[in-house]
DNA sequence: TGTACATCAGTGAACGCGCGTTCACTGATGTAC
DNA sequence: TGTACATCAGTGAACGCGCGTTCACTGATGTAC
């Protein structure tokens, strides 16, 4: 009774502190997060972590193994959202990807850190073969949903290769999702929300692709 | 004669020095290009620069304020680059949209330093008036573009606000620009330039606005 | 169940480094008379 | 034109700092018998 913390401690860890990997790479996630790209360290994840700045070497095997490792499960949740969202197209194609785009706008803005760390830290997808099948994962989530979208539009649409649409989609919301999200440059005078431009710019986009009538 | 180098420096550069900030701020821009936001430091700068490590602190306050001011000139040059691009809407409106597109991701490509410093460097747009003045000019270029393209559209279509179509054209552009530029990640597999990705992309979206026909 | 050993995941001290910034200084330049 | 002085834009040495990384180590854990 008397050591039940200690005990707890170790039975959830297992033994030595158990999950470090886990716990630094979340205690990155909180660094980038506060500080920012810049002011990351390793020795300050460590210390955030509650370990010597020794510890992480056991587990990565350096400064930027650590990042690429948070890019990384960053991608992985992403794509999990971005599915989650597109929910196999239902209720309607239409419906469902706009709510892929707004799991977007979510994740950048409820995961900054993770989103910096996937999109705009210097880590390049080709270091890590896992980092790209998470990358091409996401990318691939967003694609199915373009591909079902253009599918399923009236035969008078132009069809434009799935590719092509994707990347147009992605571009957009990945423009909006960091010009305008939480506090960004020039934001400040614009009175809409990142989803509002996000799906107003989608539906004008759509309308062009002509997947959706013009009003 | 024997003295003529000295003297061509002396009186090309003023004394001292002389242009010692416009040399900084290119000196910083080339490092920040060569090695990326975090390689960057004011010590390598000023040894770039070939003066010492304490010469910067005569012409700027901080580290800080040398980023400043690179990103304040690169919007400078941005917002001309922007402007002669769109040349009042000449030849027609449409095609100056085009142009303007085109100097966009020309500038992210040729100048990824300006660029970056411009929107990735975690410098806030309110820390100077003279930064936000620059910014301003740059969007306000882009705005002038896309308000005249709205005008010149038949009435038919459907008319937006010129603020949200500049947003949603900045989105894409910006969007493009950093994703698919020069070795990013991810774009390796993508057969098409940013250039023709941003062109598809802007005309599907003035067809969906109604300002060209669908065809 | 108990013991001997291997492995594993931590520690803490140490390293060399480059950074941002400050300081007193100095020599070149500009200015008043 | 010449001289005296103020200003200005550099220097170079120094500082304290936190960083990434290494190393020999140690104590906890897992395993074979």
């Amino acid at each position: 009774m008397k050591e039940s913390k200690g005990h707890d401690w170790r039975r959830r860890r297992g033994y030595h502190h158990g999950n470090l990997k886990e716990v630094l790479v979340e205690a990155a996630r909180q660094l980038l997060e506060q500080k920012g790209t810049e002011g990351f360290s390793l020795t300050e994840a460590a210390r955030l972590a509650g370990v010597s700045a020794a510890a992480p070497y056991r587990h990565f095997r350096d400064r930027e193994a650590l990042l690429s490792e948070v890019a990384r499960t960053g991608f992985e949740r992403f794509a999990s959202q971005l599915e989650e969202a597109w929910n196999e197209g239902a209720p309607s194609p239409l419906k469902a990807f706009v709510n892929v785009g707004h799991a977007y706008l979510a994740f950048a803005r409820e995961e900054p850190a993770n989103y910096s760390a996937m999109f705009e830290v210097g880590i390049s997808v080709e270091d890590s073969s896992e980092l790209k099948a998470a990358a091409d994962r996401a990318f691939g989530a967003l694609r199915a949903a373009c591909q079902m979208v253009i599918n399923s539009a009236p035969k008078t649409a132009t069809h434009p290769p799935g590719d092509l649409m994707s990347l147009h989609v992605w571009s957009m919301s990945h423009g909006v999702a960091t010009l305008f999200s939480k506090g960004k440059p020039g934001c400040g005078k614009v009175p809409l929300s990142s989803e509002e431009i996000l799906e107003a710019g989608i539906l004008i986009y759509l309308k062009g692709l002509g997947v959706i009538p013009a009003d």
